[in-house]
DNA sequence: CTGGTTGTTAACCG
DNA sequence: ACGGTTAACAACCA
């Protein structure tokens, strides 16, 4: 499932290969991941420029100019007046078809064109063309949203506005995480983490390593945290995220171009490798329930109590 | 066929 | 109020 590197990945590269691009039509295959009915989900659309884009958590966000005057490049501080409010939910991809006979960012990066998957007709939730005949398709299963707010009301998008700061956010910083951390002392470790109205972005992928970087097991209580492991974690955190984004983002998800990360099993410590030997210690890998998720710990790197 | 997995919300309980 | 648990949603895979 895509989490904060790969929605950092695609919220670039639809920067850099969408932006300007104005909206011509819109296609609806699931109405019920909308928040506004299909027509004014259209009308809110259709003509339309793509001003830019970013993301918030496991959220990618459009930012969308009015009508009339199309190109963001000469007027780059103009109030956006609508945003589009993406989330691929458990799973999904975006299909990005260029404009025919063009080439792409993928395209000068050396992808094989002939290998691009583009979009598969018929499969994706949501589709967005572009006066320019290039599309970007939407395909998750079943769980995505596709939400729109109108100019100044992007705060009132409950899911969004509730988020917490990205873990990789220059405005956050040790102390501060540190403040999260013992405003909740009876709270289990992986349960911040994962708390998207606390952390945004962190979902069951990163968490493991992120937990095994700082040698913590994610049932330990926050209260019960030092001051060492909460910096050690909080390190850890942004370790992990860093690296991934540095090679594009997981392997099994696939970009804009549909090419694959290039953060895959090797780089793993911990996660979705039971049975494996821990890399630090050489204890094998245990896979244990921690609520209704899984967590993959090296059972000596990371107990629950010291153990005297 | 069974059930585990995946993110988010809502409802419920101690 | 807080935090953990569960169900619900839908599709895929083993």
């Amino acid at each position: 499932m895509p989490e904060l590197p790969e929605l950092t990945v695609w919220a670039r590269q639809a920067r850099g290969e969408l932006t300007g691009k104005i909206i011509c039509a819109v296609e609806i295959v699931q109405p019920k991941c909308l928040n506004l009915t299909p027509a004014e989900m259209e009308s809110l659309l259709v003509g339309k420029a793509i001003l830019g884009a970013y993301e918030r958590g496991k959220w990618l966000i459009f930012d969308l100019a009015g009508p009339g005057t199309p190109d963001a490049e000469s007027d780059p501080a103009r109030v956006p007046a609508a945003h589009l409010l993406l989330n691929l939910g458990m799973g999904g991809d975006f299909y990005y078809t260029p404009v025919p006979g063009s080439r792409t960012a993928a395209g000068a990066a050396g992808a094989h064109d002939a290998e691009a998957p583009s979009a598969s007709p018929g499969k994706h939730q949501f589709k967005l063309s572009f006066t320019d005949r290039s599309e970007l398709a939407l395909r998750f299963w079943w769980f995505g949203y596709v939400h729109a707010a109108l100019a100044g009301r992007l705060h009132r998008h409950e899911m969004t506005a509730s988020l917490g700061p990205s873990p990789l956010d220059p405005a956050l910083d040790l102390e501060g995480f540190r403040r999260m951390v013992k405003a909740r002392p009876r709270r289990a470790v992986k349960s911040l983490l994962m708390d998207q109205k606390i952390l945004a972005g962190i979902g069951n992928v990163y968490v493991q390593d992120s937990l095994w970087g700082a040698r913590l097991h994610p049932d330990r209580s926050l209260g019960s945290l030092s001051s060492a492991e909460i910096e050690a974690l909080w390190n850890s955190i942004r370790d992990v995220l860093s690296r991934s984004i540095a090679k594009g983002g997981l392997a099994y998800e696939r970009d804009l171009y549909g090419r694959p990360g290039g953060y895959g099993r090797d780089d793993y410590d911990v996660a979705y490798k039971p049975g494996e030997p821990c890399p630090r210690c050489g204890t094998t890998i245990e896979k244990i329930r921690t609520g209704s998720t899984s967590t993959f710990i090296c059972p000596s790197c990371q107990q629950i109590s010291l153990g005297n």
